[in-house]
DNA sequence: GTCTATATCATGATAGAC
DNA sequence: GTCTATCATGATATAGAC
């Protein structure tokens, strides 16, 4: 157990319990616990608890983005200035990401099981980073949808965006919250399948037909009242 | 301040607390101070902290679920036996959910935005009663589904039925979380909006072409080594 | 760098007067 | 039903020996 060691036990040990029970609800004892190293180990290495959230989600999200934006960059330099797919970039994105949680020998699947969460949790200071670690991948990525779908808004494509996210947030918590939805327990897919059926609601959902007109002059018309429209 | 209106203002106000920081970050002592009741009120009407969990998201999901029911009969008996349309179905269940959180007034909004979060959070004693509260309703909508799309394999339709929760949840937690995506503040749609965003984002996953055979036997197949297989 | 021991504080819960 | 006062527990963080 040499010197450097404490340290990335305790990143892993955290990783683990803030996926399974949350940052509130994990305590330093427990990591520490889980670690094999001293209470006080934490706050030598990292300062607090907070500065070891984000050490944690630094040392995992600066290498995501990375491998994200080098694989469009590939497609991209490949492409030679033809547009790309729709598919190919949520390719990129996507598949980056679910690579990294279907790897269960690094500790990836924890951190993006733990990320997906993050996401919405509405916690002030990890909003914050979050925000900046993706900032320049998010950009590179809006730009290429936009290019690749120059029919469909900007806001539009936010918010599909935004929606790709969600599902594949849920699609990566697993088999575990899908025991809400199926009463018998689900056989736990193996990443390649749950891949194949990401990808395939993913692109649906993207390639899906507008709304509407929905200009902003026409709103809420042609509605039975008392119904809701179809789709 | 007569009696019963204790039990009310201290629901009220622990469905906005624990919508803003969780339910573990959340103390009793914010939430008593928010219903400007005494400390002990909690414990006099509820028993203990979960227990008051428990009785805020029985009180909204029973009446939920029994709307996305009735919604569901209403189309049943419409049809006369003839299929539903799959748009007419994930209406019926998103529709509702959308409606009530697009009520600001009620508190419905709160409600639906926690609802989203709590769905894949690990905390043991919240997902038993999840799975419970659902269970009607989810077989309900299962078999719908089924039989509005005969060729898709009942796994696969309960995958996409968990992507669309995903996403649900994500749309419902809204501009505030897409801020992280889009860096530039971005305009609070209404409700008819995101609606009809959302609609056609799910219509469009859940009718996607199927990702492949994906029988048991072939897998991992015909895929170049070093590349993913692209969608 | 790592440990023990402890300071300081906030939590959920309860007892008992009113 | 509502209040005040308090308990036992467990939290983060730190001081100081090794």
């Amino acid at each position: 157990m040499a010197e450097i060691d404490t340290r990335l036990r305790i990143l892993d040990a955290a990783e683990e319990l803030f996926m399974e029970f949350g940052f509130e609800a994990t305590t330093l004892r427990q990591i520490t616990g889980k670690a094999k190293v001293n209470l006080a180990a934490v706050n030598y290495h990292f300062g607090s608890k907070e500065a070891l959230i984000q050490e944690l989600f630094r040392r995992r999200l600066t290498s995501l983005n990375e491998q994200r934006i080098q694989a469009l960059d590939r497609l991209e330099a490949e492409a030679k200035g033809a547009p790309l797919k729709p598919s190919q970039i949520v390719d990129a994105f996507f598949g980056v990401a679910l690579r990294m949680a279907g790897d269960r020998v690094g500790g990836g699947r924890n951190f993006m099981r733990l990320l997906g969460r993050t996401y919405t949790e509405p916690s002030e200071f990890v909003r914050g980073f979050l925000a900046a670690e993706y900032s320049v991948a998010i950009t590179r990525f809006k730009k290429a949808l936009s290019d690749a779908l120059p029919n469909v808004p900007r806001e539009e494509i936010l918010w599909r965006f935004h929606f790709m996210l969600g599902a594949m947030s849920y699609a990566i918590s697993g088999a575990d919250a899908l025991h809400i939805v199926a009463e018998a327990p689900i056989e736990e897919s193996d990443s390649d399948d749950l891949y194949a059926r990401l990808m395939s609601f993913l692109i649906g959902g993207l390639r899906a037909p507008l709304p509407e007109p929905l200009t902003k002059s026409s709103r809420s018309a042609n509605r039975k009242p008392g119904t809701r429209k179809a789709a």
